[in-house]
DNA sequence: ATAATAGTGGATAAAACTATCCAGATATCA
DNA sequence: TGATATCTGGATAGTTTTATCCACTATTAT
C-alpha cells in the first residue's frame, strides 16, 4: 500500500522535524527512527534533491529540514520517493481517449486520489508527537 | 499502492461478473482482462481458495463466480491475493501495548481505512461496464 | 596541514513480486 | 476406451524493491 521506503522518509522527516536546533547526522535519525543507516542514507539523499531537506558535509554536519518545515506535508514527503500512482489511463491496452476512465478504474483511482488528499492535508508538523510511539498515546493500556 | 495482482483479479472479477450464462475458461478471462494466461491461473486459484470461484477442471469447465456475485465487493477480492495492510501496531520496534498508535502511523492507518472503506462499499457488479474501457465513458473525445 | 567527521554514490546482494514454462490431474465427449 | 479440453501446481526466471558494503569527497576542528 505505501512503500517501505515512503515509510522511512516519514519517520525520518518526523525526527528531523522533532528535532530542536542544529543538523542531525543520519547516525541519529537512524537510530531514532529505527531505519538501516545504509538505505536511509539513499532515502536522505532523495529528500535532499526534493529540496525537502538539506545536507551538510564533515565534522558537525548532517541534515536539516528546510525552514517550511512547518507546512511541509505527508505528500510532499511520500512524492520525494515514491509518488502515489495515480490512474489516468486505462491499464489495458485500448486506445481510450479522453480522460474519462472505465468502472473499475474510475473506483481505484478514487481511492487513491482520497489518499493523496489525506496526504496533502496532514503536515509533518502536526505529526510530532514525542518521538514516534514513545508518545503517550502509545501507551494505551 | 495496489499490487498488480489486485488489479489483475479485479480485472478478472469483473470480466466474470460480465459474463451472462456459464463457465469461461482461464484463456477467455485471459484474452478479456489483458492479463497473462499463466499468471491469471494462479490468481484464479486464489479466488478460488478464497471462495469467490469455483472451478470446474475438463471439457467445457472453467470458472464461474460464486453465486452471490452480485454482493461481492472490491475489498473482497482485493483480500483474496493481497489485503490492504492496516496498521495494527507500531511498525517500530517499541513496545506499545494498546492500541493506540502514534500520530504517525494513525495517520497512516486513517488513509488505509480510507481505502478499505471504499473498497467494501464497491460491488463488483457495480463497476461492470460493457468490457473495461471499450464502454462508451471511456471514449470522451 | 592533518585528523576526524559526515554525506555521496557506485557496486553488490538479498528478498519480494511478477511472469513463464510445462508436466500432471481431472473431466467431458465421442 | 481414447482423445481432447481444462484446471492444478511445481520449477524456474526476470524484475523491482529493499538492504548492505565500502571507497570517495567535502567540511570542520585542532
Amino acid at each position: 500500500m505505501l512503500s517501505q521506503t515512503a515509510e522511512y522518509a516519514l519517520r525520518a522527516m518526523v525526527t528531523l522535524a522533532t528535532a530542536k536546533g542544529g543538523a542531525r547526522t543520519a547516525q541519529e535519525i537512524a537510530a531514532e527512527s529505527q531505519v538501516p543507516l545504509d538505505y536511509l542514507s539513499k532515502i536522505l539523499h532523495s529528500l535532499a534533491k526534493a529540496g525537502l531537506v538539506t545536507a551538510q558535509r564533515g565534522r558537525g554536519g548532517g541534515f536539516q529540514p528546510v525552514s517550511r518545515v512547518s507546512e511541509l506535508t505527508v505528500l510532499e514527503v511520500v512524492s520525494a520517493v515514491d509518488p502515489v500512482k495515480r490512474i489516468k489511463t486505462c491499464p489495458l491496452g485500448i486506445k481510450s481517449h479522453g480522460e474519462t476512465l472505465c468502472p473499475l478504474h474510475r473506483k481505484l483511482d478514487d481511492a487513491m486520489k482520497t489518499v493523496e488528499d489525506a496526504f496533502a492535508s496532514a503536515t509533518i508538523q502536526s505529526l510530532v508527537g514525542k518521538s514516534f510511539c514513545e508518545s503517550e498515546t502509545c501507551h494505551a493500556a
